[in-house]
DNA sequence: TGATATTAGTTGCATTAACAACTATTGTCA
DNA sequence: TGACAATAGTTGTTAATGCAACTAATATCA
């Protein structure tokens, strides 16, 4: 046969992934966007900086999965408007130690019942069953992602 | 409280989604890429051509969501390397009609199966009941999203 | 009909991301 | 110890993205 199946675009699980990802974060990323002109990247390193305080900018990358140049941009920008504060590990001294300042957490404090908001009302189309469900099969499909990358 | 619960960004649902989608675009936009040097939209672009021939660049926006300069630069590489011809509405002389050509066409060929098996590959993960409950909760986020896009 | 609004598509521009090249520091091992 | 490799982080460069401004064609409506 000359077309096996076209592959319906509508239903192309990358593409709808992709659909989805980008609304979802689009709308976050609208939110404190406009409130305090950050970035997604600048978002996701006070997230992971709230978490775990005193990380370095290499701990960051692994954490996040932000590529390490955009990280170190981010945490230029947040380092100039006082978002976080940067030392010097003192057995390293390659290393920085990020932690997040007063303002910084505030901005967090400020941005995340937002980004929480929306996740849970985003959430609430699916009962607390679904939910696990859902979360458990992104688990499988990310795990499947980190193995199976270059082959196909 | 000071801290109202933080919110872990690893199982924060817009950064899962993202770091998959990201994920499972990336491997199969490598596959293409490496093979074509196409880009996503373009890719993209030849999917919906093969399966509504003859449509206008407005309609592929609409129907890939692709913003309109970024699917105007990918039909210009496309028309260029003659992947696609163009011609315009007898009705509307606004409107240029998008087709696949005999080239194009065969790219498509070639790179749908790839993109087809690795899908498969992945969603081999989950089992047919799985897959349905997913692909169906995928589309009530998407409902969401689509509606409630603003108010976070 | 004619003024005005809307739509399809292109282009300019500013921002951003990804990759590689580079510096500085630390680790390895003969 | 000293040469060489590996690591943390920065910076340059190129390409892609998204918005706005623009042109050309069509639609609306007094």
């Amino acid at each position: 046969m000359q077309h096996p199946t076209p592959l319906r675009l509508e239903t192309f699980l990358p593409y709808r992934l992709s659909l989805l990802s980008n609304a979802v974060s689009g709308a976050i990323a609208r939110g404190y966007g406009d409130k305090f002109a950050i970035s997604m990247p600048e978002w996701r390193i006070l997230m992971i900086l709230a978490e775990y305080p005193a990380i370095s900018a290499e701990e960051v990358c692994r954490r996040t999965k932000i590529e390490k140049s955009v990280v170190s941009r981010a945490v230029a920008r947040l380092l100039k408007r006082h978002f976080i504060h940067r030392s010097l590990d003192g057995n390293d001294r390659r290393r920085s130690i990020l932690r997040l300042s007063a303002t910084g957490l505030s901005v967090y404090d400020e941005v995340m019942p937002l980004a929480r908001d929306y996740e849970k009302k985003l959430l609430a189309e699916l009962d607390a069953e679904e939910l696990q469900a859902f979360n458990g099969m992104i688990d499988k499909l990310l795990q499947k992602t980190d193995t199976a990358t270059g082959e196909a």
